[in-house]
RNA sequence: UGGGGCGUAGCCAAGUGGCAAAGGCACCGGGUUUUGAUCCCGGCAUUCGUAGGUUCGAGUCCUACCGCCCCAGCCA
């Protein structure tokens, strides 16, 4: 009764799922469970995808099972390869293997052909030549049934010949459809002679122009189950009513098994939008840069933006799988990634609004090594040596002309220390003629290197800098929350992009970085000490120009405290 | 007014009739600290949507009511 976490192991109960497969293969029912992704390739995969991608990968690696990786590409309309390929790398991304199983409803065409035939044959399916919007008045409401479409008594013969008709291509898109003959006074408006196949004259990614007719996911998606032997078919709880007809098509039909549906509730973030149709919206109308936008809840947005598999994976574990449908807080995202970063990010400096400071005692043509840690808590990661000079770079704000006493850091007449540098203390400053504070004048304690005095005097604030001359110049892209409020799409009479938060990105130009950062990879995640965790981005940097994300801010209890 | 689901703390979420309602996030205190970070310690539901009922005993069973989500694509 526990489950493996990247963290690893916990005694976390399993979740009504995992008990429901624990059980199956206790009992002998599915010794080997069976799971599949099935993701549609209109679009590219979020992070509400990363929540079925986990459950579904991650319930086949601890019950020894597979799990496959399947495209449902059933609407020609809609569906490209690209996103195949940006879905597969996803997925992969993510830590996954789906092995040997990939596979596309496509190639399960012929094999749904003849159970349609099949179904007609067993006078369960005909072919319907109402138009589109006459099946929708004959289908009746929420309270009125339906009624019965008159084509619906057709015989075997003619159903059969007029479905090899669409087949062939002999009549036009729109014309015929095929249904199935179920009930149309069901409840259940899922029951009411629901259409199988349409006729789309649209070519194909995979199978080209081979068919002119398409299955609908009510029909593929349980055989595709089916012919694949998934034991467990998960999914997300708007599919809830359509199991009454997954189970309606493998019950009538001729099958060896019957996958069992399971549906959980989908993923809900706050201060973003989950729907791919927004999502898309917000790439089109150049909202966001497009969607590996850092600030994107894509998984290549994610990707971009520092984000670590482990880190998404780890929020997946933390947030269970339940039925209600629920918001999770934006900051259990943010506090995943800060988690993973936080022991395993090198640690160094960078300046991001730098504010000169001259060391007046110290000799003009002095450069000294000082010693660095690369992670305080884990001594294994070695160090650094760092290019300490008469000319720094501080952080701007680490500087106040009138400090507040609980302000820890410079001021005039107050002693920081540098970090693993030395003390120093604020003895003046210029400033221009519009106030604005130009360079700080300091003096240095030369019996301060490293950090420590000798006397033991107490020194309440270590800030962080760069040796002037020695600094990487670099841009550097401050991330936040794409929306300012929880519920971006709460209100439907407001529009969502009413919500997006005008201070989502930020640029910062000029920032001075550490020498050690010129040759850093994309994507590779440092924290930039007191500020927040960084990546190289893999797209606006440049040789000898380097940009800089920030994925997320460290934790601040002092910007808490300032309000 | 039909059907399918769901209601346990600010947000997630265990709980499968019986010792005192797990855990995480958030929040609030305190300690350590050369990152106002990390880390550590403590606090945080006399009560499980509401009202009845069954029972020695109910978040767990029964009844009624209330609230929220989904379904009327030839989308998935």
């Amino acid at each position: 009764m526990s489950t493996i976490s990247d963290n690893g192991s916990s005694d976390r109960p399993l979740d009504f799922i995992r008990q429901i497969v624990d059980q199956d293969q206790k009992s002998g029912k599915h010794p080997v469970p069976v799971t599949r992704f099935p993701p549609e390739p209109n679009g590219f995969l979020h992070i509400g995808h990363a929540k079925s991608i986990c459950l579904n990968f991650g319930i086949s690696q601890e019950f020894g099972g597979q799990c496959h990786l399947r495209f449902d590409d059933t609407n020609p309309s809609k569906e490209e390869v690209e996103y195949v390929e940006s879905i597969k790398q996803d997925v992969q991304w993510l830590g996954f293997d789906w092995q040997d199983h990939l596979y596309f409803a496509s190639d399960y065409f012929d094999k749904l052909y003849d159970f349609a035939e099949q179904l007609i044959n067993r006078g369960r399916a005909y072919v319907c030549d109402l138009s589109a919007e006459e099946i929708r008045r004959f289908r009746g409401t929420l309270t009125e049934p339906g009624t019965d479409s008159p084509y619906r008594n057709r015989s075997a013969e003619e159903n059969l010949e007029l479905f090899r008709g669409m087949r062939d291509g002999a009549y036009p898109e729109g014309s015929r459809v095929l249904r199935a003959k179920i009930d149309m006074g069901a409840a259940a408006i899922v029951l009411r002679d629901p259409v199988l196949y349409r006729i789309v004259n649209a070519s194909h990614h995979r199978t080209g122009d081979k068919w002119c007719i398409y299955p609908l996911y009510d029909f593929t998606h349980c055989l595709s189950d089916m012919l694949e032997q998934i034991t467990h078919s998960l999914c997300t709880l708007e599919f809830q009513d359509n199991r009454v007809l997954y189970d309606w098509v493998l019950d009538t039909l001729e099958t060896p098994c019957h996958p069992r549906q399971i549906e959980f509730a989908r993923l809900n973030l706050t201060y973003t939008v989950m729907s791919k149709r927004k999502l898309l919206q917000l790439v089109d109308e150049h909202h966001v840069d497009g969607w590996d936008d850092p600030r994107m809840l894509t998984i290549s947005g994610l990707r971009r933006r520092g984000y670590t598999p482990r880190s998404i994976r780890n929020f997946c574990d933390l947030i269970g799988i339940g039925k209600k449908q629920s918001w999770i807080d934006m900051g259990v995202l943010e506090n995943a990634v800060r988690e993973d970063l936080n022991a395993t990010a090198p640690r160094v400096m960078g300046v991001l609004e730098p504010l000169k400071v001259v060391i007046d005692n110290y000799p003009p043509d002095q450069t000294e090594e000082i010693t660095a840690q690369n992670h305080p808590q884990k001594p294994e990661l070695g160090t650094r040596t760092l290019p300490f000079s008469k000319e720094l770079y501080i952080e701007r704000n680490d500087f106040m002309e009138d400090p507040p006493r609980k302000f820890f850091r410079l001021g005039p007449g107050r002693e920081v220390r540098l970090r693993y540098g030395y003390y120093i203390t604020c003895v003046s400053y210029e400033q221009d003629e519009h106030g604005q504070v130009t360079v700080l004048h300091c003096t240095y304690d030369p019996q301060t290197k490293g950090g420590t005095s000798a006397d033991g005097r107490k020194v309440k604030g270590t800030i962080h800098w760069v040796s002037a001359k020695d600094a990487v110049d670099a841009e550097v892209y401050l991330y936040d929350r794409l929306f300012s409020v929880e519920h971006p799409d709460g209100v439907k009479e407001v529009d969502f992009k009413d919500h997006l938060n005008p201070d989502s990105r930020t640029i910062l130009s000029g920032c001075k970085l550490e020498p050690a950062l010129e040759s850093i990879e994309a994507g590779v995640q440092v924290q930039f000490e007191r500020q927040g965790y960084f990546c190289l981005d893999s797209a606006l940097s440049t040789p000898g120009r380097p940009v800089f994300n920030r994925v997320v801010t460290l934790r601040d209890s002092w910007a808490k405290m300032k309000k």
